[in-house]
DNA sequence: AAGCTAATTGCGCATTACGCAATAGGAGTT
DNA sequence: AACTCCTATTGCGTAATGCGCAATTAGCTT
């Protein structure tokens, strides 16, 4: 298999270099000077300043008062925050989420956090159904589901409290917790493991397991997982489904976190419903 | 007076191409097709192509599966992700902030929103004996202080109550508001003259003015405002103290948005009082 | 004030990136 | 299924562009 022709296609050096330099001051932790780019680049001073002030008259990059090194300029900020990243987070996962629904063959679903609750922002249905389900767009509370859970995972009790406020929590079913200090703890072994599981927490008859969504830094920006019928959903099962789970989760972050494949790189054996 | 010389610093074109294309990207609503960049930067469709492929290749942009076109790539977002955008709000607002103090000789104050609270970044002394200590670190709550309500200006009854949660709120002083409704009606009204107050809300003895800071899409990033004695901040300096802080918010907000001064560009020709 | 380091500018050559034109890939039409 | 049109992609030669070198300026330290 010919993994990797020569670079077919050529790219612009000089954006390449601009691009390099953007990554290089993201990733710093404190303003980099010219020299430092320079090095990093392997080219002269001349070139990475003039590549420098290209990215700072674009807003791309700034100075801190009175220095002459660089940081990020506001652009970067801004173009990222109006833009609409859920999208993207749907688009990268859709085929793994397909994957995963095919795999255990049960309903998988993508959640993101929204406010107190878990957003269902996409959803993969296990036997050969087109359409999406139902589900998608549904808000459901964060301390009582899988998604919810595992959205929390890093949340301390402290800032758990916060979030749900002083009051008691409601009481779906009689497996709900409703407990700060036991969610707090159900949330760090989940954090340690890696995925969440809603025992009939929120719907009675209904069993999920999900996992958080991490990128490079460590940060949760989604969750993925699937859900059953209690009836079918056993708990022998969640050894294998936990690793499964686990495992698409991770390939999604790493996907959202790594800049080597955006292009190709579809796993093509998607099961075509 | 010297508005621009000419273009004495050469840019980098390609570079400069390339960002224009992540601009047009991130602002539009639908992904961008081939033929929309070049026209939009006025070249042909190969280079246009060659441009597209080098950000692509580093993860700033991605085409939607099975599509041609772009959209936005993961790696603008994990850019902006880990990068400490705090930072960037002090530094640019520090100019603004000590100008606001000098002109209205109060300690002015810079915060955001962390969770429940607002969070005091930076802070500008005045020359009075008596003044309000710079809390540069400091927590305070949302719902009672001039720079929280700025905050919230544009969060709803429905989102106060989720945020603020179902228990009754801390009654700091007589003042204090204690009931979400009035809360949300108070936000409305912030909202709409572009300020919030703290009438001894939180504090015995002392007065605020604070307005919220808002990026090009409205987006509400922090806030700017003054506090002092309530003995010195009499009600009839309100309205002239309120121009001057949503003036500099204002001014904080487009720096923040705009991408054309982030060098020198000091304010220098603010009336002096 | 001198001396050092780092940033900035001028300049000329070689590389690079550009446009043109040819090719490939898809979607719709007859 | 063959044809057609539209857009993406590739090859190639040229000239504009961006690069390194070296000179100049700016900011600091002694």
């Amino acid at each position: 298999m010919p993994a990797n022709k020569a670079p077919q296609v050529p790219f612009i050096q000089s954006l390449d270099r601009g691009l390099m330099i953007l990554e290089a001051i993201a990733l710093s932790k404190h303003p980099v000077s010219l020299g430092e780019l320079a090095d990093l680049l392997s080219v002269d001073r001349s070139s990475a300043f003039r590549l420098a002030h290209t990215l700072r008259r674009r807003g791309f990059l700034a100075s801190p008062a009175g220095r002459k090194d660089y940081i990020l300029g506001p652009s970067m900020w801004r173009l990222a925050q109006q833009y609409d990243w859920s999208n993207m987070l749907i688009r990268v996962a859709n085929q793994h989420l397909k994957l995963l629904a095919t795999q255990i063959n049960e309903t998988a679903h993508i959640a993101i956090r929204e406010g107190k609750n878990a957003l269902f922002i996409d959803s993969a249905d296990a036997n050969h159904v087109i359409a999406v389900a139902g589900q998608t767009g549904e808000l459901v509370p964060l301390y009582c589901t899988a998604h919810g859970k595992a959205l929390l995972a890093d949340t301390e009790e402290q800032e758990l409290k916060a979030l749900l406020g002083p009051g008691p929590l409601r009481k779906y079913t009689k497996n709900t917790i409703t407990n700060i200090a036991a969610l707090a703890k159900d949330c760090s072994l989940i954090k340690k493991r890696g995925y969440a599981t809603d025992e009939a927490e929120f719907r009675e008859e209904l069993r999920c397991l999900a996992a958080p969504i991490r990128v490079e830094n460590g940060m949760i920006v989604g969750s993925i997982g699937i859900s059953a019928p209690t009836s079918r959903f056993v708990k022998e099962r969640y050894r294998s489904y936990a690793e499964q789970v686990c495992k698409v989760a991770s390939d999604i972050g790493l996907t959202l976190s790594s800049v080597e494949q955006s292009t190709e790189q579809e796993p093509k054996e998607v099961v075509a419903g």
